[in-house]
DNA sequence: AACACGGGGAC
DNA sequence: GTCCCAGTGTT
């Protein structure tokens, strides 16, 4: 297909299939870039909700900065990928401090934010300020592998960089808004991974894998291999009414997260117990599992009720005891969110 | 180049 | 259950 006519179909039918009331089609580029922060690896439907609350609590980079990393954290928590919340608090402070509150209005200088990319800086360049620039996110890969037939799993190297050739030698002349959105808009209602619609897709008649019926073979799946299981004890550690949490580290898992004390099994929870005070070990509940993209995490809980707290353990910096309520509500991880919420359950 | 990093929707 | 998604940062 000619290039130019691949962008004149996607912009006329963006102006009329393509979605034009999602909430962060402005262009304030604050709004702009915390939609695409929130949308990396996210669909629309589990956005909406999160960025509607955090705009509400940060109505501007100079509000986002301002705030502390906890706060950030509690609006973020059950979104995953928690470094794109770090990440988005220190880039907020950087415009602050860096930037002198301003924006910044360049691809190049966008993508210095931390936690800001190639593609999620072409596509704020593009939206709040009309700037042509390529994205490329699983959409726009899925469409182009597609319509032009490239073979090959998208995320190996030599195919990534031949999709970029061939998205910025697509870009229109103009229109920039119409073009970027209908890319992901095609992507998100027509050109869909299980089932595409391509009754409905402007570029049906000259598509390649449409003309050899090979939709479901491209994208080329990426080959797979088997994942590793974790397991782990999470102790929930009740004394006076209240549950133990403890900050995870900023780095790995659920990095900067409250969570529930860890330990390998049974005995190292009785250990764990003799050093924290004296107790009760309830019988274990059962296992809960978790899955990642790179392996599964099975969780034994363990309750343990405290009838006395050892005065050293008592004084603990990172020692934040909760009521169960507000533990659910200080930003945990979902599995913990959970056992928070059986424990509610069945002591209420 | 390969891996780490969450959660949820679609099937 | 499996696959994959509006990717980025680290090694």
């Amino acid at each position: 297909m000619r290039e130019t006519a691949f962008a004149e179909r996607l912009i006329a039918w963006q102006r009329i299939h393509g979605r034009h009331d999602l909430p962060w089609q402005v262009r304030d580029p604050y709004r702009v870039w915390l939609s695409e922060i929130m949308l990396q690896q996210t669909q629309v439907a589990s956005v909406l909700a999160y960025y509607a609350r955090f705009l509400q609590s940060f109505p501007t980079v100079a509000a986002l900065a301002a705030a502390s990393q906890d706060e950030v954290l509690a609006l973020w928590s059950g979104l995953g990928y928690y470094s794109r919340a770090r990440n988005l608090h220190r880039a907020a402070r950087m415009v602050v401090d860096d930037f002198n509150g301003v924006f910044p209005t360049t691809r190049s200088e966008i993508e210095r934010l931390p936690g800001v990319g190639r593609s999620t800086a072409a596509a704020i360049a593009a939206f709040a300020f009309g700037q042509r620039e390529a994205i490329l996110d699983g959409n726009v890969k899925r469409v182009l592998t597609r319509v032009f037939g490239i073979e090959g799993h998208p995320g190996d190297k030599p195919v990534e960089n031949r999709l970029w050739t061939l998205a910025e030698s697509l870009l229109p002349p103009a229109d920039m808004t119409a073009y970027t959105q209908g890319l992901m808009d095609l992507g998100a209602t027509v050109c869909l991974r299980a089932k595409p619609k391509c009754a409905d897709c402007p570029m049906t008649v000259e598509c390649v894998a449409r003309l050899e019926e090979r939709q479901a073979e491209l994208p080329t799946r990426k080959p797979k291999k088997a994942q590793p299981v974790r397991h782990v004890m999470m102790l929930l550690a009740v004394w006076r009414g209240q549950v133990l949490l403890q900050r995870r580290p900023n780095h790995g898992i659920w990095g900067g997260l409250l969570s529930l004390p860890e330990c390998a099994d049974s005995q190292e929870a009785e250990a764990w117990l003799m050093r924290h005070g004296e107790g009760d070990l309830l019988p274990s509940w059962p296992e809960l599992t978790h899955v990642f993209t790179h392996f599964r995490l099975v969780i034994t809980p363990q309750p343990i009720l405290l009838s006395r707290l050892s005065p050293a353990v008592s004084q603990q910096a990172d020692a934040n005891w909760l009521p169960i309520d507000q533990a659910i509500a200080a930003g945990v991880p979902t599995p913990v969110g959970k056992l928070l919420g059986q424990w509610l359950a069945g002591v209420n």
